[in-house]
RNA sequence: GCGGGAGUAGCUCAGUAGGUAGAGCACACGGUUGUGGCCCGUGUGGCCGUGGGUUCAAGUCCCAUCUCUCGCCCCA
């Protein structure tokens, strides 16, 4: 009998990673909820339209790399693949826009890719999710940008890098891409590499994030979407970057950002780390202001971002576990149903604690009691049954101390003292 | 979807020129009556990823396959 295994690109977490895990979401909640922040949490399936609508047709994600599945009645449902589609259609079906005017959303949670697992890439991931709903103005995004990075901060997390692009808005992205177009029009599909050469009339901003030699050094010298963008959004650029200076925050303005999903407006950025491998994108957002029109609901504007977790687990530490306050040791197994409610009523006053392991040799249940770091061995034998004692064995620095059994709490406060 | 690397004990890995497997750690039990950590001794534990092939003989050579992993692509 061949055991089962669990399926390519999805894992188990263990302590200490899920303890990783656990201390990011704890951070985040901590973190967002003192920016205003309340936590949603969606489904984590949602019909295939929605993603197909918010993301973009023409996105890898759409098509290539979304669990899609017909379920018992033949419709077409999608394990997400990324949040805020969720949370917008969430945000839209509550009405939650005609009770409040500005709503501040996060949600944290699984999302699922088929693509070829490496390292910080996973087909189930997790992301924790962020979108503010109702506010255009530049402060928002400098807001929820020092959000994210207060949150990164709090993590500890060394060597990380805040890179920030404006994509401009629905009325100067036309005239960049045409003068993108025309940039283009003056080289070669030959210089380019084969997958620029391919979308450089369907998705021409793409070719700006390439990372083929040829293709970055002929990009170098293509128009930028800051510069050309229109008055307006240059002026909210600027304005987000001196607000992001004022609290001390210096983001690189990369020109080359562009983001992978369609429906990004202004301003973009994305939090990378040099030392996590080839997936070096820790955190990615940006605004998109005509989404929610776009899903059906009302024109209001928002912006977000995506944290990766295992991302961030590859950078932070696992929080010290507080070690057991003792571990019963029973020189006489015959003593168990005496032990056994002690045992259970030192936990009930907060106290983490094992049974040990009666039965065994006391050898071996004081080995047990050192193994797990438990700091006092509860020994508890014919002799101290008798007296009404229990011995209480420091394991850190070896001392004894007999305390009554008829004093719970006041054993209690010793073993935690 | 396309490349590279790797699969031997629970973990990290050795394994010599083909001769039916080893170490360290971990675990279990001991080292005299009820006292852990260090040390010492003993022990449990291996379809050598799987299936074929070559050979008297395969962990070792050949083929296939699966899985993991890193990278491309894409993205968090």
């Amino acid at each position: 009998m061949q055991p089962l295994t669990k399926i390519k690109g999805f894992a188990d977490l263990f302590e200490p990673e899920s303890l990783v895990f656990r201390h990011l979401e704890e951070t985040a909640r901590a973190v967002f909820g003192r920016h205003g922040y309340q936590e949603l949490r969606t489904p984590i399936l949602e019909r295939t339209e929605l993603f197909q609508r918010s993301i973009g047709e023409e996105t890898d994600v759409v098509q290539k790399e979304m669990y899609t599945f017909a379920d018992r009645k033949d419709r077409s449902l999608t394990l997400r693949p990324e949040a805020t589609a969720g949370v917008m259609r969430a945000f839209i079906e509550s009405g939650l826009h005609t009770r409040e005017p500005v709503s501040r959303l996060f949600t944290i949670g699984p999302m699922f890719r088929y693509e070829r697992p490496q390292k910080g890439r996973m087909r189930q991931f997790h992301q924790i999710n962020v979108e503010c709903l109702g506010l255009d103005a530049p402060w928002v995004d400098a807001e929820i940008i020092a959000m994210l990075w207060s949150f990164l901060q709090a993590l500890q997390l060394p060597g990380l890098a805040l890179e920030i692009n404006s994509l401009g808005c629905p009325q100067c992205r036309p005239a960049y891409m045409e003068a993108l177009q025309a940039f283009l029009a003056g080289t070669n599909d030959a210089d380019l590499c084969e997958d620029c050469a391919r979308r450089r009339h369907k998705n021409p901003l793409r070719l700006l994030d390439c990372k083929a030699a040829g293709c970055r050094a002929i990009m170098q010298e293509a128009p930028r979407i800051a510069d050309c963008g229109c008055p307006a959004c240059q002026e909210h650029f600027a304005q987000v970057l001196a607000l992001l200076r004022g609290v001390g925050i210096e983001p690189v303005v990369n020109h080359r950002l562009v983001r992978g999903l369609d429906y990004y407006t202004r301003t973009t950025f994305e939090v990378v780390s040099g030392d996590i491998g080839a997936q070096s994108a820790v955190a990615g957002g940006g605004r998109y202001d005509g989404l929610i029109k776009q899903l059906g609901g009302p024109d209001l504007p928002g912006i977000g971002f995506a944290c990766g977790m295992e991302r961030l687990a590859l950078l932070a530490q696992a929080p010290v576990k507080a070690r057991p306050a003792f571990c019963m040791v029973l020189p006489d197994a015959g003593l168990l149903p005496q032990a056994f409610p002690l045992v259970c009523h030192l936990r009930d006053l907060g106290l983490p604690g094992d049974m040990g392991e009666p039965g065994k040799s006391f050898k071996s249940q004081m080995r047990a009691a050192n193994r797990i770091q438990a700091r006092f061995a509860l020994i508890l034998g014919p002799d101290e049954w008798a007296t009404r004692v229990v011995q209480c064995k420091n394991l850190d620095d070896g001392t004894q101390t007999p305390l009554s059994l008829d004093d719970i709490p006041a054993l209690a406060r010793y073993l935690t003292a």
